[in-house]
DNA sequence: CTATGCACTTAGGAAGAGTACT
DNA sequence: AGTACTCTTCCTAAGTGCATAG
């Protein structure tokens, strides 16, 4: 159907997009955005030219009047209907068919499978075992335990994998796990301690993926921690790192002199050279001092942070130039904190929490051209900080002579702390780590909706073509915005509050001033230029061809207005993703995002990989893949500061490895004929090992300069987000499998914990 | 319908840890 | 051992999208 919805030839060399791009934050800034009142704007256009939207219009002769002048914009559409007679692909695509994540959830209606699942789920012996009395004990409510067994003498019914699994668990501890709980152990010293970290060592691999999931929404039964890590309390610099006014000393108070030590220790960045990170700054910090430092200190400029950088740099020096036994020392203890408060117990497994830390107070550092740059960002406290943990929990307690805000027993929700930040007065959350059950389930699921998508894009792309030529603006409009996000991989993009974020934009928020329309351009037809900041104000830019239908669209959206107004007057969100949730169940518009990464990937690594090629050439061939995805999302980033020079390192190092290989082959030479003289068996064994010196140094040579390539075309894309959050690790799993590649040339560590599912479950054939 | 609140995913950069090279 | 560079982890901002209130 969709003509051109291989994002691989469009996508793959649009390297050019990334040329002159980078980071155009400034640069951009010159266009100056009037951009003011924004939400205004919306309303401005409805009532200016939006009559054609039957919906909302009472006057029906205006409505008419639109009604032929879209006739006339755009051609007539009878006349289209005819010229192009689209074939409709009947809806053949099945629904509802094989969907395994559906077939799980429906397979726990059933109260057989249902039993012995849960069974499989049942506790494992160390953390049942547990004294009482223990941190981590286990839950002692029955009722709270659904997931958990019944009843001990259901074990018999365990699955078999199961099984052998905490067989395996009794027999063997992973080896770095008891280093850690000696290490541990050692700290404390008390034996109660080293009795329960002993214990305590966490699962080895429990396959979650196994297990019946919650059809009711709760997601959890239990939960206990220990509650946050707070940021270390303020040390105050010595006396003898001065702090200077208008080049006067000037002792300030405890409060006033923390938050100049926030902005001395950014004084190398760029920041502290805007102005508005410098005004916020500044106001800020004024209600930090007292009476009489306000009274002195009015001018920013006339402040003299200096001595405090120092102070701080080289106290980083310092810290770089301890010695082996110091840093042991402080690594002990960040394993010692890890252990005591990065892990959580969720419905008798412990898992890891990502974020444990409470963000410390500083100076906000928003992203872009961001108004609020430079406030303070305070200082969070015991009273701020809401709990979330099981009734039947042992509550985390709060640091002595102080209270929480408040204890709560939410089961429907995933956090363990909340609080709320100052800046934007969002709330903040400490989560798990991606590679808990309950973030890996969801993952799963995400993929699993993209795969569902699969089957009814053919469909849906049909039909937002077919809308094109609506008769309703609304309509066409939302069709027009959803063959970008289809085709072009775009950000819905909801809209910001005006004046609190950086003004940045995703594709239902498109302006007018975003695009340009070229009927011809560089030999192409109907191009359209898009050039946004997006998200995290990194810069959009890109020029595409477009069907008529779009481009003669786009002329009608954007007639009559100003730069500034938004092209999509009568689409937001939410409407888009209302109109998408009736076309598949959990349809929005991210899900285009994940799904067109994963099968551009799938297809991109069907293209590259060539199976006679060494393993180091394949890996090139799915970073290739991988980038063609990151080209699609446009996942940048700031090319390293050693790029150019790293570069160089490596291009000396191939030279070097030339030079190696001719010597080599002279060698080999020059044997050879020695050989031949001879006869003897000396020498032709001489031979053979210069071979294989030609044949080594051959195979490094090529491996320097695939990794030489592979840099160079990395230079400002960044891999990590789409491989991290868009890419099914299935289609990667399934391709190392399917080559005879270790899944750790491709995964790091993290990555692999992340995506245990992934490779516990995918085979080499697996389908996207 | 719009505005707001909330929960959760996605994002790039900084800092830290690890490794290779001299 | 010290230095240079790279890879990993941490950090937290900035999105999406849903629910609910007005």
């Amino acid at each position: 159907m969709s003509g051109d919805h291989s994002h691989s030839e469009n996508q793959v060399d649009g390297g050019s997009r990334f040329n002159d791009s980078h980071k155009h934050k400034d640069k951009y800034k010159e266009k100056e955005h009037k951009h003011k009142d924004h939400k205004k704007d919306k309303e401005r256009e409805k009532s200016k030219h939006g009559n054609s939207d039957y919906k909302d219009s009472s006057d029906k002769k205006h409505r008419d009047k639109e009604k032929e002048k879209m006739k006339h914009k755009d051609g007539s559409t009878d006349k289209y209907k005819d010229k192009h007679k689209e074939k409709r692909k009947e809806e053949k695509v099945n629904y509802h068919a094989n969907n395994s994540w559906q077939n799980a959830q429906m397979k726990s209606l059933d109260g057989k499978v249902k039993k012995e699942k849960e069974n499989g789920f049942a506790s494992p012996p160390h953390v049942k075992s547990e004294p009482e009395d223990d941190f981590y004990h286990s839950p002692r409510h029955e009722k709270s335990l659904k997931r958990e067994r019944d009843d001990d003498n259901d074990s018999e019914f365990k699955p078999k994998k199961i099984k052998t699994e905490n067989d395996k668990k009794a027999k063997k501890r992973k080896p770095e796990e008891d280093v850690k709980s000696k290490k541990t152990k050692n700290k404390k010293g008390e034996v109660t301690d080293g009795k329960k970290k002993a214990k305590k060592e966490p699962e080895e691999k429990w396959k979650w993926w196994e297990e019946e999931r919650y059809t009711d929404g709760s997601k959890w039964k239990f939960l206990e921690h220990k509650g946050p890590v707070f940021a270390p309390p303020y040390e105050p610099i010595p006396s003898n790192v001065k702090f200077f006014y208008d080049g006067k000393h000037m002792k300030l108070s405890p409060g006033a002199e923390e938050v100049a030590t926030f902005f001395a220790k950014m004084l190398d960045h760029e920041y502290t050279t805007k102005d508005i990170f410098r005004k916020n700054f500044f106001k800020d910090w004024k209600k930090e001092m007292t009476a009489e430092e306000r009274a002195k200190i009015t001018d920013l400029k006339k402040c003299d942070f200096t001595e405090m950088s120092e102070y701080f740099k080289a106290q980083s020096e310092a810290r770089k130039a301890m010695t082996k036994d110091e840093k042991l020392k402080i690594k002990a203890e960040n394993e010692r904190l890890l252990q005591e408060y990065g892990f959580c117990i969720m419905d008798n497994h412990r898992e890891r929490i990502a974020n444990f830390r409470i963000e410390p107070p500083g100076l906000f550092r928003g992203r872009g051209d961001h108004p609020k740059m430079g406030m303070l960002k305070r200082r969070i406290r015991p009273q701020d900080i809401i709990i979330n943990c099981s009734k039947d929990s042992k509550h985390p307690e709060p640091p002595p002579g102080t209270k929480w805000k408040e204890v709560r027993h939410d089961n429907k929700v995933t956090w363990l702390v909340s609080w709320t930040e100052n800046i934007q007065g969002s709330i903040k959350y400490i989560m798990l780590n991606p590679s808990s059950r309950i973030k890996g389930e969801k993952d799963w699921q995400k993929y699993e909706t993209a795969r569902r998508l699969k089957k009814c894009v053919d469909r849906i792309r049909t039909q937002y073509r077919e809308d094109w030529k609506s008769k309703e603006m609304r309509i066409r409009q939302r069709a027009v915005a959803l063959y970008f996000i289809d085709k072009l991989a775009l950000r819905a993009g909801n809209e910001k509050e005006e004046g609190e974020t950086a003004d940045t934009v995703g594709c239902c928020s498109l302006r007018v001033e975003h695009i340009k329309l070229y009927p011809e351009n560089e030999g192409l037809e109907y191009v359209v230029e898009f050039d946004f900041l997006g998200k995290d104000s990194i810069r959009y830019y890109n020029k595409v061809p477009v069907e008529k239908r779009v481009f003669k669209n786009l002329q009608l959206f954007m007639e009559n207005k100003e730069p500034d107004d938004d092209l999509f007057d009568r689409l937001n969100t939410s409407v888009l993703n209302k109109h998408l949730q009736e076309l598949m169940d959990g349809l929005t518009a991210k899900v285009f995002r994940t799904y067109n990464a994963s099968i551009t990937l799938q297809q991109q690594l069907k293209v590259l990989t060539s199976a006679d090629e060494n393993i180091p050439a394949k890996i090139l061939s799915y970073n290739r893949a991988n980038r063609a995805v990151a080209i699609l999302c446009n996942h940048q980033r700031a090319p390293p500061k050693t790029f150019e020079k790293s570069m160089q390192n490596l291009q000396a190092k191939i030279d070097a490895k030339r030079d190696q290989l001719s010597d080599a082959k002279r060698e080999l030479k020059s044997s050879k004929a020695d050989a031949k003289v001879r006869r003897d068996e000396k020498s032709k064994k001489a031979v053979e090992t210069k071979k294989k010196a030609v044949q080594r140094i051959e195979e490094q040579l090529m491996k320097l300069e695939v990794q030489a390539t592979d840099r160079e075309e990395n230079k400002q894309i960044a891999l990590g987000t789409s491989k991290l959050n868009y890419l099914d690790p299935r289609i990667s799993v399934a391709w190392c499998k399917k080559w005879g590649i270790p899944v750790e040339k491709i995964y790091n560590k993290t990555q692999r914990e992340k995506f245990a599912w992934a490779i516990d479950m995918a085979d080499d054939d697996f389908e996207f």
